[in-house]
DNA sequence: CACAGATCGTTTAGTAGGTTAACAATTATC
DNA sequence: GATAATTGTTAACCTACTAAACGATCTGTG
C-alpha cells in the first residue's frame, strides 16, 4: 500500500489487516510473553526459571558435559552460564567435579535432590502448557514444534 | 521417566529424546532468538528495534492513539511505552499532539517521514523473514501465524 | 457544585537475561 | 619449546521491560 491509497481511506485500520500482524516474529514475540507470564505464576518467586530449567535439564539428562558444551547447546555465552551454574549448585542440584585429564574443566554432576527436583519442575510445567494450550489439539501442537525447530535450525 | 530407569540406560540421552525438546515455550524462545539475530543483522545498529518497529506502525496505521491505548495494543506498561515515544518523536518520526478535549492526552501523530520510516522498515523486515523462512511453504507459514495467533488469544 | 476516585503521561529505581572484552590457568599444535 | 587455542570467570555494559509513586487532569456520585 502506498502513502498516497492509505491517505485516501479512512484514518483508523483494522488490527486484522497491519501488515505487523501477518509477520512471524511480532507474533512469536507476543506468543511468547503469553506462555512465559502463566510459566512464572505457575513456577512462584522461587522457582526454576527458564533458563535455570533448560540448563538443569541438560545436567541432568547428558551428565558431566562441561560449561562451554552446555553454552553452546544452549545457545548463550559461556560467561552468561557461569551465574545460572551458580544458581543449580547454590540450590544444590549440581556439584562442579574437576577432571583430572583435563584441569581447565569442571564437569557438571548432577546431585539427587537435582534430579528430583528437575522431576518436579518438568511435570509442573507439563501441566502449565497443557493447560495453556488446551485449544491446540495434539496435532496442532505438534506442527507447532515441528514448525519452530525447522526455525531453529536456521541458527546453526 | 523415573530416575531408576534412567540410570539403568546409558549416561548420554539423545537430544532428541529430551523432554525439554518437545515443550513449546523453550522452542518459542529458541526460534525468537534466531530470527532476532538475524532482525538485527539487517537492520543495522541504528535500525529500528522490534518494539520501535511495532509502536510505529500503530502510529502510522491507526494516527492519534493515546499512549495508553498505544501501549495496551502492544501489551506493555504505559511508562515502559514512554522510551519508545521518545525515540520516535526524537528521530523525527511522530509529534505527540495536545487534545484540548482533555489535557491529560497527547495524540501520537505519524510524520510525513515517520510513514516513509515506517514503509522503508517494512519493506526490509518482509525481505528479511522470506529470506529466513524459505524452508516453510505459504501454507506452513500461515499454519504458524495462525497457532501463534491462537495462543496470543489466551492472554487477553 | 464539591470532591473522591480514576486516568494520563512521566520519572525513578529495580529486575531478567543476556553480551563483549579481558584474564590467568591450562592444554594443544607446530 | 614457543605459540596458539580453550576453559571458566569477572567486570562493565546493554536492552527491555516492571512496579511504584507523582502531579495534572478528568469523571461520576451524592
Amino acid at each position: 500500500m502506498t502513502r498516497t491509497q492509505r491517505k485516501a481511506r479512512a484514518d483508523a485500520m483494522d488490527v486484522s489487516e497491519m501488515a505487523l500482524e501477518t509477520l512471524v516474529g511480532y507474533n512469536l514475540k507476543r506468543a511468547y510473553v503469553v506462555l512465559q507470564n502463566d510459566y512464572r505464576a505457575v513456577m512462584g518467586d522461587h522457582g526454576l526459571s527458564p533458563r535455570v530449567f533448560s540448563a538443569l535439564t541438560f545436567v541432568v539428562e547428558m551428565p558431566n558435559l562441561t560449561q562451554s558444551d552446555l553454552a553452546r547447546r544452549l545457545g548463550i555465552e559461556r560467561s552468561g552460564l557461569v551465574a545460572i551454574v551458580d544458581e543449580l549448585e547454590a540450590r544444590g542440584y549440581l556439584n562442579r567435579v574437576a577432571v583430572p585429564q583435563d584441569r581447565r574443566i569442571q564437569a557438571l554432576a548432577p546431585t539427587e535432590s537435582g534430579v528430583q527436583a528437575y522431576e518436579a519442575a518438568l511435570a509442573l510445567i507439563n501441566e502449565h502448557e497443557d493447560r495453556m494450550l488446551h485449544m491446540l489439539n495434539a496435532e496442532e501442537r505438534e506442527q507447532l514444534v515441528h514448525l519452530l525447530k525447522k526455525i531453529r535450525e536456521i541458527g546453526e
